[in-house]
RNA sequence: GGGGCGGUGGCGAAAUGGCAGACGCAGCGGACUUAAAAUCCGCCGGGGUAACCCCCGUGUGGGUUCGACUCCCACCCGCCCUACCA
């Protein structure tokens, strides 16, 4: 064993111990069923080339917390792996010339080494990598799989395309409010392509139930919100020609206020309808919406445009005769991509009737308003106040019943029916680019789209490919990939060119650690049934809507497979805040304000890096970097370094001392622990903090027994154990404990050693502090308002009086008032 | 427009409805040093006072309460998400 130096040396530290854990196998993490389990799990990062400090932020906590929960008796798992697909190692090639291979595998063996260097205990035997044949191979299984239990689907469908990079764009690579091309910044467009699809949709409901696990309310209604669930009818109109024409509404109660309707530009029945009086008008505008880009149509406050298409539908409740108009404010994607449009009661519909002189009809009566009052100038929305009226039977019902009333009345005409409608869309997966899983598909003139057999997985993607400058997929032009030979009746075939959205990677992963080699299995179920599910999930808040819901989806689908029988993937979650610059703001290469890790470790060793990310802000919170603010951790981590080697020698040791610093450990231990279990890292590092400054006083005065101090030591060791791993394991070795703290378990607390033994009593006057007496622990509520009427300055404000009343907070305050 | 999160010393932040500012950084004064760094001791929200102490103070304005950073209502500011979803 190396010697180590009196100085704290961290790079000497940190160097020894993270290879006598690697050789000794201190992190392995395997199948012990005499122990409860703990899955814990951090998002895994895109090997993007270098580990930042973001990365730091996000790993160094919740492997504290793993590290925690394995000291209170756990047997902890906590792996480790990399998404390893995706645009940004494309784009290098195309720039650079280096293959994405290359690129990816050796910013994965950069990122490892960082990774290393940050002490956690990942289990480096279960990494997966998700780039790596054998991952892809169950990839791409489970896209066969989610075929064969009807949730994948192909259909031609719009997707976001960048006319100057002449490809298709992931949503992920669409940015901004005005919603440009990552790469160019060109604005994307809409392009009609045949697609796969996840079916999402079919989880819905069951998405929005969040009853079995314990999210922050923050993703819940991010998640809520992003599904969009509401409830209406679906009602059919029809034209004078007779055409159905299926509208959903949420406010069936106001029908009798329909005046037109509109269809979505792309909707069907327009070629069929539109007047020849009107053919011109409505081809131009359906060419225009179509060159329009996202932004351009989804712009809420953008003036509201349409044409008439000449043809009328009839009101099924009044037999009105209404115009059938087209506009691009109706969605195709949404409902049936028709409306009824109601201008009284809908803030759009109102704008659209108002610019085009359409009929404004009041269906529900706003309390307080009257005919007098003329004509309506913005729409009355409300769904809970007001009353029916040019309804027909239904004038005097209270818009609070209006819509089950009538809803009920239209099931029972046979005009519509109850409806509920999402705003979730299908998830989809297709992607027109290289880097990616292929999807397992054969396209046979004969067969149509074949699902390749399990025994020919994994589909590899070939090396030998040339990069467009345009960013086009060089497997549509690879001959030896492109052509094959179709599984059901061996004639020629096409392969699929697209690859799969690395979404689908990463929303089984935490399945791929459990057996990251299982060549049989995408995971070992013996391995599942004993780690399964995971328990603590954490990451960054920007996944809510996107991988968060599509895990979630991936395992309600895994159960419909027989794979799994919970319906939860993760159970809790925990985010964290971002680490910004100095400045204030996020960091970035452009502002120069980025901060560097690898610079940091090197100068202050991880130990400090770590226990400054983790006491600088509540976790969940982030905030800037302050180069000068990780000077406190640093000198709490040399302080302790100093005092674990310190040759205690009391002097004039007393009881009094000796119970104040094991009151103080005790309270520590009780405070820290608490702390852990709340993720409220930065006030456990405060509490052992303070603990230190304890120890120093102590170690000043030399009044404490040896005993008495070695028990603080090895406590103050243990809880920043988790902390920082390399340095206290380092001083446990040298205090001549047993290998290895990290195993040890985490310190218990004696709620007798930890009792105060005197309180101060606050004493106010009419809720002013006025006086604070010290009093022995535990006396009773009379005593202490007593003790406080007593008090010189009460006596002397009472004056004779008798107060109004007197409140004895426990333990704690006493408040006259008078 | 809708939704969410937040606003506390010079700075990062703490506070089950009960002493606001724990802990840390910076700063100031002192010790050590030829000197500096490091380290150690002390002070450290604002105002008043010789002092004991007093007054004010958690974005703003109200409210509930014996008592409000904390709960309720309205508003201002910042950040994030979402956005014509019928």
């Amino acid at each position: 064993m190396l010697i180590m130096s009196d100085v704290y040396n961290p790079q000497e530290v940190e160097a020894k111990w993270q290879t006598k854990w690697q050789e000794s196998g201190l992190y392995r993490q395997t199948v012990d069923k005499s122990k409860p389990k703990h899955y814990a799990l951090t998002m895994l990062p895109y090997p993007s080339g270098d580990l930042h400090i973001g990365h730091w932020y996000a790993m160094t906590p919740s492997d504290a917390r793993a590290r925690f929960m394995r000291m209170k008796g756990y047997n902890v798992l906590f792996p480790m792996g990399f998404d390893a697909f995706g645009l940004p190692a494309e784009n290098a090639a195309i720039k650079r010339n280096i293959h994405p291979k290359k690129w990816t595998f050796a910013n994965i063996e950069r990122m490892r080494g960082q990774l290393r260097s940050m002490g956690a205990m990942f289990d480096w035997e279960r990494e997966a990598v998700s780039a790596d044949p054998s991952y892809y191979k169950w990839t791409q299984w489970f896209f066969k799989k989610l075929l064969e239990y009807d949730l994948a689907y192909r259909k031609l469908s719009a997707v976001d395309f960048c006319p100057n990079c002449n490809t298709t764009l992931a949503r992920e690579q669409v940015w901004g409010d005005d919603r440009h091309c990552e790469r160019c910044g060109t604005p994307v467009i809409k392009k009609d392509l045949e697609q796969w699809f996840f079916k999402t949709t079919d989880y819905a409901e069951e998405l929005l139930d969040f009853s079995t696990i314990d999210w922050p309310e923050r993703v819940k209604v991010m998640q809520t919100n992003w599904i969009g669930r509401s409830t209406g009818a679906n009602v059919t109109f029809h034209t004078e020609q007779g055409d159905p024409i299926e509208i959903f509404t949420t406010r069936p109660d106001t029908l009798w206020g329909a005046t037109f309707m509109v269809l979505a530009p792309e909707h069907p029945l327009v070629d069929k309808i539109t007047a020849v009086a009107q053919a011109d008008a409505v081809l131009t505008y359906r060419e225009a919406a179509k060159r329009l880009t996202d932004i351009d149509r989804e712009t809420a406050d953008r003036e509201k445009t349409g044409v008439f298409t000449g043809a009328y539908a009839i009101n099924p409740v009044n037999n009105a005769r209404i115009p059938i108009w087209i506009a691009d404010y109706v969605l195709m994607t949404y409902g049936s991509g028709a409306i009824m449009a109601v201008p009284a009661h809908d803030e759009r519909d109102f704008a659209f009737a108002t610019k085009f002189g359409l009929e404004i009809v009041e269906v529900i009566r706003q309390p307080g308003r009257s005919d007098e009052d003329g004509p309506l100038t913005e729409a009355f929305v409300s769904k809970t106040e007001g009353t029916m009226i040019n309804s027909g039977a239904f004038d005097g019902t209270p818009a609070s019943e209006g819509v089950a009333t009538v809803t009920a009345w239209l099931e029972a005409q046979g005009m519509g029916e109850k409806a509920v409608n999402y705003r979730l869309r299908d998830w989809l997966i297709s992607r027109q680019r290289y880097w990616g899983a292929p999807i397992p598909i054969v396209y046979c003139p004969e067969h149509g789209a074949v699902p390749v057999p399990d025994d020919q997985l994994p589909i590899m993607l070939p090396d030998d490919v040339e990069f467009m400058p345009t960013g086009e997929s060089p497997l549509r032009f690879h001959e030896g990939f492109l052509h094959t030979t179709c599984p059901e009746c061996g004639k020629p075939a096409l392969r699929e060119t697209d690859t799969m959205d690395t979404f689908m990677c990463s929303s089984w992963y935490q399945y791929r650690y459990l057996s990251p080699h299982d060549d049989e299995h995408p995971f070992d179920p013996e391995e599942g049934a004993y780690w399964l599910p995971v328990d603590q999930y954490t990451g960054g808040i920007e996944h809510a809507t996107m991988h968060l819901i599509y895990t979630r989806f991936f395992t309600m689908a895994m159960r419909k497979m027989g794979l799994v029988d919970h319906s939860e993937p993760m159970l809790a979650l925990y985010n964290q805040g971002m680490v910004l610059g100095e400045d204030g703001e996020k960091m970035s290469k452009s502002r120069g304000n980025v901060v560097a890790p690898d610079t940091l470790v090197a100068q202050y060793g991880a130990d400090t890096v770590r226990t400054y990310l983790m006491f600088f802000a509540k976790w969940d919170q982030g905030g800037p970097w302050n180069y000068d603010g990780i000077k406190g951790p640093q000198r709490l981590v040399q302080d302790v370094w100093e005092m674990a080697q310190l040759a205690y020698m009391p002097k004039q040791v007393t009881d009094e001392a000796n119970r104040a610093l094991r009151r103080k450990t005790h309270q520590t231990i009780r405070k820290v622990t608490a702390d852990f279990e709340n993720f409220s890292f930065n006030t456990a590092i405060a509490a052992i903090m303070e603990l230190r400054n304890a120890m120093q006083a102590a170690r000043r005065s030399s009044d404490v027994a040896a005993d008495v101090w070695a028990e603080a030591v090895d406590s103050l060791l243990l809880l920043l154990a988790p902390v920082a791993p390399h340095v206290t394991e380092e001083l446990w070795a040298q205090r001549g404990h047993g290998y290895s703290v990290h195993q040890h378990s985490w310190p218990m607390w004696d709620e007798e050693v930890a009792k105060e033994e005197s309180i101060t009593l606050v004493v106010q006057i009419n809720g002013k502090v006025r006086d604070r007496i010290d009093v022995p622990a535990g006396m009773s509520d009379e005593e202490l308002k007593a003790l406080a009427l007593a008090s010189e300055r009460v006596v002397e404000w009472l004056n004779g009086r008798s107060p109004h009343k007197v409140i004895v907070v426990k333990g704690r305050l006493v408040n006259i008032v008078g």
